[in-house]
RNA sequence: GGAGAGGUGGCUGAGUGGUUGAAAGCGCCCGCCUGCUAAGCGGGUAUACGGUUUAUAGCUGUAUCGAGGGUUCGAAUCCCUCCCUCUCCGCCA
């Protein structure tokens, strides 16, 4: 949410940025115009209900000195009618200014650069050399099948297409890539573990911003109005929901792992194949609530942050700066981090990290207070893939399989996996 | 799911239709006093939005006692619905 203070001083810098995302700039004028009809109206009725106190104190004096109020009760329900009516047409202009600022996306910030969309992204860095096999490779599906890691038609028969089924050694290797994670991130990187409800209210999920716009992409439990959470920054950016934090224990970090649902509803053909998108995936999450005033260099630590999962790991990636037209509607800035799958031949995007500055906080009111005296102020609001696991699995056993078809792991994932090769059957 | 109790400012906690945005205490801030510390004394101490202003401060208006609705000239206070917390019961991995 972009604060309406904002909106009206600058309209055409708000203008500018939000058309750079897409954003119909219309729209801004529709708002404004909504903005202005509402603050007139509330002066009008603010007017009255001044009016309306002030004759109601008079009337409290009269009664105690024990004189007659009924005169002035009579004109008081005059008043009272009149406020009521106007009370409900600035309800509904509200209601409405709410509506559309509810479905604004956050202006991007201006070292994002400007584009409309994939095409225009940056490569920013790579690491690692990408694996070019001397035999005849196998892809992840092949792989998958193979080695019976996923049991795909299992899963189908169970929840349909796109619901992965991990058997046995798939399981394990799934679990172990869990727990290096989140070991990674809570005793090197500092930060907090959590375990998260899977289900969500709308509410929640307007903060982080998948709602109102992308209500079908979520699945929805209608006896509970709860949505399955598409990620689990949704539950971590709500621990503070409402809350006012302290300047001295930011930043804040959270790490969790959860499983993550999304009806990719639209997919279809090449993308979907194997593990490559599904409806169900495991991932480890990061959320930093930060300092409004570091908050960029804090988006840095966090893209380092998630890249030492890959590093660790040994798997070659790039680092994607997102352009204006491919930044979520949430998003002022972000880095997308994609694996390079040697066989399937695609570089996969397992992490995306982002900076939200105060658009999430604002909308969850999430606040800090600069030390004690200070007005609370909202806090900026970070979150990073660290990272989704089907794709990691995919770039993972493409670039560690051996020519006798068995996988050797990389030497930080053996420990978990409890074996350094998942041989041939 | 059923029954009961409760939800008031940073915290504790009073209040029960009208000078209550809210007593009192604690905490915090400023000042005074005092060899130091402690104590004491005086004052201050919520948030949001709007108007005024170039903007802030200031001044001013409205709203806010879990949320929403209702009764009333007037609601923290009465009524209804919902949410949350606690206790007991039921069900359950």
């Amino acid at each position: 949410m972009l604060p309406m203070r904002l909106i009206r001083h600058n309209l055409e810098q708000v203008k500018a940025g939000l058309s750079n995302k897409g954003f119909d700039p219309l729209e801004l004028d529709r708002l404004v115009a909504v903005d202005a009809r509402l603050r007139e109206k509330t002066v009008a009725v603010e007017r009255l209900k001044a009016e309306r106190n002030r004759a109601s104190d008079e009337v409290a004096r009269l009664k105690r000195e024990g004189q007659s109020a009924q005169d002035r009760i009579a004109e008081l329900g005059e008043l009272t009618g009149r406020i009521k009516v106007l009370d409900r047409e600035t309800q509904a202009m509200g209601a409405e200014l709410e509506q559309k600022l509810i479905w604004l996306p956050n202006l991007p910030h201006a070292s994002t650069p400007v584009g409309q969309g994939a095409g225009h992204n940056q490569v920013v860095a790579s690491w690692g050399d990408p694996v070019e096999h001397p035999f005849d490779a196998r892809d992840q599906v092949e792989l998958l099948a193979s080695l019976q890691l996923v049991d795909f038609a299992a899963g189908a028969r169970i929840a349909g297409k796109g619901f992965p089924l991990y058997t046995d050694r798939g399981a394990r290797l799934e679990r172990a890539l869990i727990n290096f994670m989140l070991d990674l991130h809570t005793r090197e990187h500092g930060y907090t573990e959590i375990y998260p409800p899977f289900l969500s209210t709308r509410r929640s999920i307007t903060t982080t911003g998948q709602l109102p716009k992308l209500e079908e992409d979520m699945y929805l439990t209608t006896m509970d109005d709860l949505f399955l959470i598409p990620t689990a920054e949704v539950p971590l950016t709500n621990i503070h929901q409402e809350s006012v934090l302290s300047e001295d224990q930011l930043p804040v970090k959270y790490a969790a792992f959860s499983a993550c649902f999304r009806r990719e509803a639209g997919s279809y053909g090449q993308e979907t194949k194997g593990l490559l998108r599904v409806h169900q995936f495991n991932k480890v999450e990061l959320v930093k609530f930060v300092h409004p005033d570091n908050s960029y260099e804090e988006l840095e630590t966090l893209r380092a942050d998630a890249e030492a999962v890959l590093r660790r790991l040994g798997l070659a990636y790039r680092v994607v700066e997102l352009c204006t037209g491919d930044l979520s509607f949430a998003a002022a800035k972000c880095y997308d981090l994609e694996l390079h799958a040697p066989v399937t031949g695609k570089w996969l995007e397992v992490s995306s990290c982002s900076n939200f500055e105060a658009f999430q906080a604002r909308r969850g009111r999430i606040r800090f207070r600069r030390g004690d005296s200070g007005k609370p102020e909202y806090v900026h609001t970070l979150n990073g893939s660290g990272v989704a696991t089907p794709r990691l699995m995919v770039a993972l056993i493409e670039s560690c399989q051996q020519a006798d078809g068995s996988l050797v792991l990389p030497e930080a994932l053996v420990s978990y996996y409890g074996a350094p090769v998942i041989e041939p059957l």
